[in-house]
DNA sequence: GCAGTAATGCACTAACTAGTTACTTCATGT
DNA sequence: ACATGAAGTAACTAGTTAGTGCATTACTGC
């Protein structure tokens, strides 16, 4: 890439600038799709230096992965649900993924490619169950503190909740391309949004309680 | 493609085959990832024949993503559920599309393909918005009957609920593979499996119920 | 200031990939 | 039998793609 101006050399904001090239278009072609050169120019850096930094397209698309994972964990950890009655804090959550997911397009799309993968790009990491299994207690808390309460019925299983959660929310708006041909609605209207969000918190409210 | 016996000619026969290898190969690497030359060789056919028969790659994808769709609204009017108790045709209909989506793998991977190219190559059908169109009136149906007995609460949305229907199965099965990874769990258990239908009916059923 | 090291750029390659050209083989209706 | 058109094939093309070799340029510690 000729730059007019000599920007200052910095592998740590040329390597931040390749992630964030790469998880755009990995997000918008999937892996296959993405192409090397593309992230390059969007990188406004040279194909050299991925290979320099990333060694590979694959390792590239491992790590846009992994940071796509730790970046939603870490901001649901961010949520402080402890301080929450149960039933607020598990709408707070529904809300919170419902937006993220709105926030993150990319998430969603990369998710998918990773799973057409079979996860193998994920495979190896260590940080990712760690910080999963942290979400799972974080549920299994408002769970518990749910029945304690008696707002909550016993034995809702804190990771099929979990799923459930992500999936109301997921399958809409990663579908909704196909969902608006086949039934012929805007998915992305601002109300039918909000409709589904509130479908959302409904379908989870009604799962747990009492 | 070389064959020791030789083959009776067949346009619908190749046809077929070429179809059938490449629902096989979109499913399995995507549209960008799937490779015309394996198609062709896994159709045991020429490469000139896919295009000679379907003229590209992308109507080639067109093509298949269509049947597909066909395939399981075909199946969904198969069901009979106007026969059915309102609250048994629900729960056979979420049972169903979760026994669709097992038996049928290649289904949820073709979606994922078509929605990643924003729904383009499905967008000039008019077969498909026509029977998802019936799928909806079908799920309307039930709920007015349940509505009308006393065993569904009113004003839920049919549209919504066919969403969650599939959504609570789909995001599941297509997003098991980094699941594994995350929860440290194997998806494709058969107790899980069960796990997750109970989990799933449980769901529908809570959210409709009076 | 200058040596050494890290960052960057350019041009290249070997393999691949969608699509095509020009041809051969077969089935069938008369 | 044989003409005709459809079914089928092999080899090719033009463009693309991930990955590299090597030279150059800018910081940094001394």
């Amino acid at each position: 890439m000729t730059q007019a101006m000599t920007r200052p050399r910095s592998a740590e904001a040329t390597k931040a600038r390749i992630l964030g090239a790469a998880k755009h278009e990995f997000a918008r072609l999937g892996f296959a799709g993405a192409r090397v050169d593309e992230i390059a120019e969007k990188a406004q850096a040279n194909k050299r230096m991925i290979y320099h930094y990333f060694g590979s397209k694959e390792m590239l698309f491992q790590l846009v992965l992994e940071e796509a994972y730790l970046d939603i964990r870490s901001a649901e950890q961010a949520l402080k649900l402890d301080d929450l009655p149960p039933l607020d804090a598990l709408e707070k959550l529904v809300t919170f993924t419902w937006q993220y997911y709105l926030d993150n397009p990319e998430f969603i799309t990369l998710v998918n490619s990773a799973n057409l993968h079979r996860a193998k790009h994920i495979a190896e990491s260590t940080k990712l169950p760690a910080s999963s299994q942290k979400l799972n207690q974080m549920v299994q808390d408002i769970l518990d503190r749910g029945v304690k309460d008696g707002v909550f019925r016993p034995n809702v299983d804190a990771l099929q909740l979990n799923i459930t959660i992500a999936a109301v929310g997921y399958y809409y708006l990663t579908n909704r391309h196909t969902g608006a041909v086949l039934f012929e609605r805007d998915y992305m209207d601002p109300q039918a949004l909000d409709e589904r969000l509130a479908f959302n918190v409904e379908t989870i409210l009604r799962l747990v309680r009492a």
